[in-house]
DNA sequence: TTGAAAGCGGTACCAG
DNA sequence: CTGGTACCGCTTTCAA
């Protein structure tokens, strides 16, 4: 702290009485320069503690060292852990990864790849596969990797890693539907620009219709999902169709309001009604009754998409890869089928989500 | 994309047939630049769909809009949505966010403190107030201006906003008292550099202590917090000391595992058992029965923080900011009272968290 | 109101 | 093995 300024190459080179290239090269491609002096700079270095500046560094070299990661939504754990895998696979290859977060708004989205963008970024990781026109517009024309996440079913960028959520609502209905129940209602936080949740409606709809039933009844608001969200949604269907005998939930934080709702209406879970959620978030196996729900696997995901970021940047091709997911059948919809089996094989369902 | 080259601002000046930099005050100063001659380069940046390279800007100009925010975990959303929150006020100012996870790893953090240094942060957020020395030596080296996170009780680098763990220990220690159990045991993730919960453990020994009660049993690993952990060490906490009348758990989830463990062991809660938590994560009231936890103003710590940063990116001095937080009493610790409130009393709290 | 030119801190290609 | 020297793309005086 004796020099106000922060060091620079220049200020170790000088220390060291040496060029600014032969630091510069002492870091990059160590044994081109003589231990010994290696040794000084790195001394003079330390003292000094000195950081590269990777601005001068990204702006002179061909490559830069950031990853661009922009996700919907951060609060309810969502992508929470596709963004912890990310960061720690990324890092392991010294790449640093700027994040960044929608909100679902489409407006900002494409602010936020722009700003992104901004930043030369190796590449990109994005979750969804439906971004605002001049979103991808920016995209496709920077020519840099694009890794759409979560969602790989339709127009892709460049390439994808994610689950088939249209399988995964055939499943959830399917589900319902051989337990017996048979008045389903699709419940929670809903985006118009979710398109993830819709394939997993349709899925959902797809199952009843197959098995015959009448429509899936919804309750939804563009609102971020909580349990309170859950809780008041339940209790306006309830008002106007109480004859529902199954909640399909849009995740599992919705479904948990949705259980206490039960709870405080006296309806009896999975008696009187059923409940599924989407998600697997950690609470749900200690619920009483336990949370049947989807568990999509988050960590294959994560892993994956770092993958093909790396790949991609490493000058390999585009791809899509498809993560599995699982049904967990637990307490809340254990309810005994009503329905010969015949009729439940009748509905297609792809439960490996393989496509 | 007929030109297979990123546009420059070069590109642009040449497209309008202006120079560089007046296409440069056309995006920095636009009332210098005729109203005419600004509209054909913003229609040129559109066309081209130039995106302005920060790295150069960054190495220019003096300001840099990158915040550096460094997290210990995002898994267990104890600090996602302390990262949303951030993120979403500082876009508000055009500062981006670049992300770093230390997963609880000293060496890492000193790695991740470099590597988010490189960048030439217009600030440093970061979690907790103990760092590894030669963090705490790049950081202030760096002259950067530092906000530490979540804890603020102790020597602090710059500028901190938090809560009083300490005061929540008491606060957790001195219910359980109050509502009769005498033989507490603490339980979950924990490692030796996580000093907000070690704060907290040492805030239920004073509480206990202060009520004449002995020890506080421990047992804790340094592993990821999740319900199967938390069912994991009740068990080996119960094999060895089955007379524990109450938990004290080190986060929610860990508590979720301690109530199915309690339940799959036949043991009533609250009866025969007390749980408490920390973090009241959203399931917390949702379960049967529902937990009794702290619950920190997570919404407060990032919005301090956030103004705490741009205060001192906008040349304000240093300061430290406390956090409110709330016993969320419920039905975990719902136990009747067995000793004398005079007693209880005796205790010392400090529920408004204000030191 | 606009343009010319000097950096910002590195990298990379040469020559020595 | 080491040093000289053009840039990288943009900002910022200083003149015109």
């Amino acid at each position: 702290m004796t020099d106000r300024t922060t060091p620079t190459l220049a200020s170790i080179a000088a220390r060291v009485g040496v060029s600014v290239n032969t630091v510069s090269r002492a870091l990059r491609a160590p044994n081109t320069v003589r231990p010994e002096l290696r040794q000084k700079i790195r001394a003079a270095m330390d003292e000094l503690n000195y950081v590269p500046n990777r601005l001068a560094g990204g702006l002179s070299g061909t490559r830069s060292d950031v990853v661009g990661v922009i996700v919907t939504s951060l609060h309810h754990s969502e992508f929470a852990s596709l963004v912890d895998t990310l960061q720690a696979e990324l890092l392991a290859q010294d790449l640093q990864v700027m994040l960044a977060n929608t909100r679902y708004d489409p407006d900002e989205e494409v602010r936020l790849v722009r700003a992104v963008l901004s930043w030369r970024p190796a590449a990109i990781a994005i979750v969804g596969i439906d971004h605002p026109p001049k979103a991808v517009e920016l995209l496709k024309a920077a020519g840099v990797p694009v890794v759409e996440m979560w969602d790989v079913d339709g127009p892709v960028i460049d390439t994808a890693v994610g689950i088939d959520h249209r399988a995964i609502g055939r499943a959830q209905g399917q589900h319902l539907v051989e337990r017996g129940y048979r008045r389903l209602a699709f419940l929670g936080s809903l985006r118009d620009n979710d398109s993830r949740a819709h394939k997993r409606l349709a899925g959902v709809e797809e199952a009843t219709s197959a098995a015959g039933l009448g429509h899936v009844v919804r309750r939804t608001e563009p609102l971020p999902g909580n349990p309170d969200l859950g809780e008041r949604l339940l209790g306006e269907l309830i008002e106007r169709q109480s004859d529902v005998d199954a909640v399909v939930c849009n995740s599992d934080v919705i479904a948990y309001g949705v259980l206490r709702g039960l709870r405080r209406l006296g309806r009896d879970v999975p008696g009187d009604v059923g409940v599924i959620g989407f998600g697997d978030s950690e609470a749900s196996s200690c619920l009483t009754p336990a949370l049947t729900t989807v568990r999509p696997d988050r960590e294959a995901i994560g892993r994956l998409a770092a993958a093909a970021i790396l790949s991609r940047i490493d000058g390999g091709g585009p791809e899509i890869r498809r993560a599995d997911w699982r049904l967990m059948t637990r307490e809340t919809t254990a309810r005994q089928s009503r329905i010969p089996l015949a009729m439940a094989a009748a509905i297609p369902a792809d439960p490996l989500g393989k496509g």
